[in-house]
DNA sequence: GAAGCTCCATACGCTACCGTACGGCCAGTG
DNA sequence: CACTGGCCGTACGGTAGCGTATGGAGCTTC
């Protein structure tokens, strides 16, 4: 006979399922009594480790924005020896990184963060400041390439502008190449550098 | 004594109501209690209108998907005795109209829309209606300013993620010189006609 | 002017939440 | 072994919202 080895649960394991049902159906769909069931406690135990829901909310903030800045710092990090190519390299795999495919969950996340930060002050406050570091981080790509200052700033806020975009829409029925398209767009966003 | 002139709701008016405050509020926000109180009246009057909350929320959806498509015909109909500068004025135009300081509520009606495809089938579909039929008319002008098939689509999407992205970012403090930003983007993406 | 129809008010039961009060189980500690 | 503190269950009151049932006011029609 298993015996179910009584886990204790901490804050951040509610912060992480916080998290998926934030994904999954947005800031509303946080209910305490909801996420207590999916974890199979009684909100006894959440009342223990937060004060309120909106306790757990702040948390959620803070974990998300810490992990995306650091996530934007790795991701951009300007290495001295490398290449010209290898630096174009980098940012197509930033492009790559943060569009929709290969990060569903996280795009997810972000949609429903800015759906949040149009309610409620103190996440727009994060958000614009996750949007900053990210736009700044950008920037500095295009700068390490060689571009001007001005130049640099347009492309990154449209590279910016541009992933978010695409997570928005339904295209599938648009084009039957939807991958030469977005291929083309890249290079719209990220060509004409190194000549 | 003025009599307060008994006016009577029509669906109609609940429909308009609802798409104010899904624009403020999303999906969720839309209740059949709340809008009662918003219109002056209880759900009585709601319940004779409409079956039920869906009713209500298919019938905005409808009058939503409508008003989109008429909309974007409208603003991109070709016009066959234009100059090839008035063309692309009309694309200048077109980005103008859909970017988010010249249409606040539009875009956030967006928004929602969107968040609430996410969790909607249904919605879902209706979504993709719009966004194809948004993505071949950006198409339209651009072929209509001699580009190819490929660039065309190339660059209606890139139109169209970007005016979204924009308007989901917070980014006042990035650079002085936003609209400068933003008219040069506008020339990376309808720039380069009509040489 | 009485019946009928349209539109809305009132009142009700039901569910899903939030937050609180309090009691109990279990581990560690003396 | 008793005691204590960390963690959780149970039970309760309160609010918001959905949908239904039913009554009633006012206009229409004959």
């Amino acid at each position: 006979m298993e015996k179910p080895p009584r886990v204790q649960l901490d804050r951040s394991a509610w912060i992480q399922a916080a998290l998926d049902t934030l994904a999954n159906e947005g800031v509303t769909g946080v209910r305490v009594e909801v996420l207590s069931k999916r974890l199979g406690v009684t909100k006894g135990s959440f009342y223990w480790h937060f004060k309120d829901r909106q306790d757990l909310l702040s948390a959620v903030l803070d974990t998300w924005k810490e992990g995306r800045i650091q996530d934007i710092v790795k991701q951009t990090h300007p290495d001295p020896s490398a290449s010209p190519t290898q630096k174009v390299a980098q940012i197509h795999r930033v492009i790559d990184i943060y569009s929709t495919s290969r990060n569903r969950k996280g795009i997810l996340i972000e949609l429903a963060m800015r759906e949040w930060a149009r309610r409620d002050n103190a996440t727009a406050a994060i958000v614009e400041e996750v949007d900053a570091w990210r736009l700044r981080c950008a920037r500095e790509m295009f700068l390490g390439c060689g571009l001007p200052m001005h130049e640099a700033s347009t492309r990154s806020m449209l590279l910016y502008a541009y992933v978010f975009g695409v997570s928005m829409m339904i295209y599938d029925r648009f084009d039957a190449d939807v991958p030469r398209l977005k291929d083309d767009i890249r290079d719209m966003i990220a060509g004409g550098l190194s000549t």
